[in-house]
DNA sequence: TCATATGATTGTGG
DNA sequence: CCACAATCATATGA
């Protein structure tokens, strides 16, 4: 390595600091470099315990010095040499389960997706709003939905800052590393490391910030979406369709597809909302058929009232909205429950009596009926 | 305020 | 995925 001393005259002098080496010119010229480098050296190595601006100076002195490109490379070399061992430690690593977690939630709960509204409970409110039913769902959906929202924003708004403060705090360090690697050897490499220092801090950064975020949905969620916080009760005429559906279908009170969006239009509910409806009744019935009974008997009647045309003086409240097309209804209670359980007719009080004496007012054949209900509970003693 | 009713969810099994 | 059973949490009426 030739260090290219440029001319004799030493520019240093222009320098305050310097000005001690104003008079060496007489030396004699090796040992005048040699002390001239170790000088430097020692400038270079007490630089950082000088003020700011003592230290702006100097590099700048520093950086004019003839023998700086010389002493530069050989620095530099020195570095490319120690680095190396660094380098090789931290490569390419997987990515983060956790923020694969984290970026698929978000991104399912609408937030960290495509701007758009909804998501997907958008559709369960649609089938509900569309039937005109539940204002009161809407409301709190769409509430669910503003806040979902500002949650989104809030989101987008703080990862935009992130982002924006990440590439600032980057350029201002590969500035700051690019101008220092005029005094010091930093090779490319080494602020490209840098680079991803503050990249993955920023990374971990995000995270947290998705994290929270979830959080936050979650919350909301549980606030909003579940329904069992905020539960209403279906409107009445839902629930008369409902049992009158589930009471004249008792044999097989399973309705299709069909029949459950069939249901869910006409009582303003959603076809899951049938189908938990159907389920907890079906249990709920088997668990207690004694009372239930009444229930349908009463249903029975109506339909009974209904298809028999009886303008009369059927007493069953209500019994105008009913058109049971099949004449079977009154046998439907030979079904499914029916033999599940014995003691059906013992809270056979009045009520039930009372029933069925309307079902006999309604029917032609009220022995049969009771003969079936009294077979079917026959099975279920074993 | 209590007991009961009721819609929804969770866990299990086919 | 569906039905069932148990359970939760609220709604409602006395």
């Amino acid at each position: 390595m030739d260090m290219h001393p440029q001319g004799g005259s030493v520019s240093l002098t222009s320098s305050g600091m310097m000005g001690q080496y104003g008079g060496m010119g007489e030396q004699e010229p090796s040992e005048q470099r040699k002390q001239e480098i170790g000088d430097i050296l020692q400038q270079i190595m007490t630089i950082t315990d000088q003020s700011l601006d003592e230290a702006q100076a100097r590099k700048h002195t520093l950086n004019c010095h003839r023998m700086k490109p010389a002493l530069f490379s050989v620095l530099c070399e020195i570095k490319e040499k120690t680095v190396l061992s660094i380098r090789n430690t931290q490569e390419e690593e997987p990515p983060d389960p956790q923020l694969m977690r984290l970026d698929n939630m978000l991104i399912a709960e609408g937030v960290a997706g495509p701007e758009k509204g909804g998501g997907s409970s958008a559709a369960a409110n649609a089938t509900a709003a569309a039937s005109g039913g539940q204002p009161d769902s809407a409301i709190e959906h769409s509430d669910y939905r503003a806040k979902l929202t500002q949650i989104r924003q809030i989101y987008h708004t703080e990862l935009e800052k992130y982002e924006q403060a990440c590439n600032e705090f980057t350029t201002h360090v590969v500035n700051l590393l690019r101008e220092q690697s005029r005094t010091r050897p930093i090779a490319p490499k080494e602020i490209e490391r840098m680079v991803g220092i503050i990249r993955k801090k920023f990374a971990a950064i995000e995270m947290q910030l998705k994290q929270s975020t979830c959080e936050a949905v979650m919350i909301l969620r549980s606030r909003f979406l579940d329904a069992r916080r905020k539960r209403r009760n279906f409107s009445k005429q839902a629930t008369e369709i409902l049992n009158e559906y589930f009471y004249s279908h008792l044999s097989n009170p399973y309705p299709s597809e069909e029949a459950k969006e069939e249901l869910a239009r006409k009582c303003g509910i959603t076809v899951s909302q049938v189908s938990n409806w159907f389920g907890n009744k079906r249990i709920r019935y088997k668990k207690n058929i004694g009372k239930a009974q009444e229930e349908a008997n009463l249903y029975a009647a109506k339909t009974a009232a209904a298809a028999a045309q009886h303008g009369g003086h059927t007493e069953g409240p209500g019994a105008a909205g009913y058109n049971m097309p099949t004449s079977t209804a009154g046998m439907q209670q030979g079904g499914m429950y029916m033999n599940l359980n014995g003691d059906n007719y013992q809270s056979g009080d009045a009520s039930v009596n009372q029933l069925r004496h309307v079902s006999q007012a309604g029917y032609s054949s009220p022995d049969s009926q009771h003969s079936s209900n009294a077979g079917m509970y026959d099975h279920q003693l074993d």
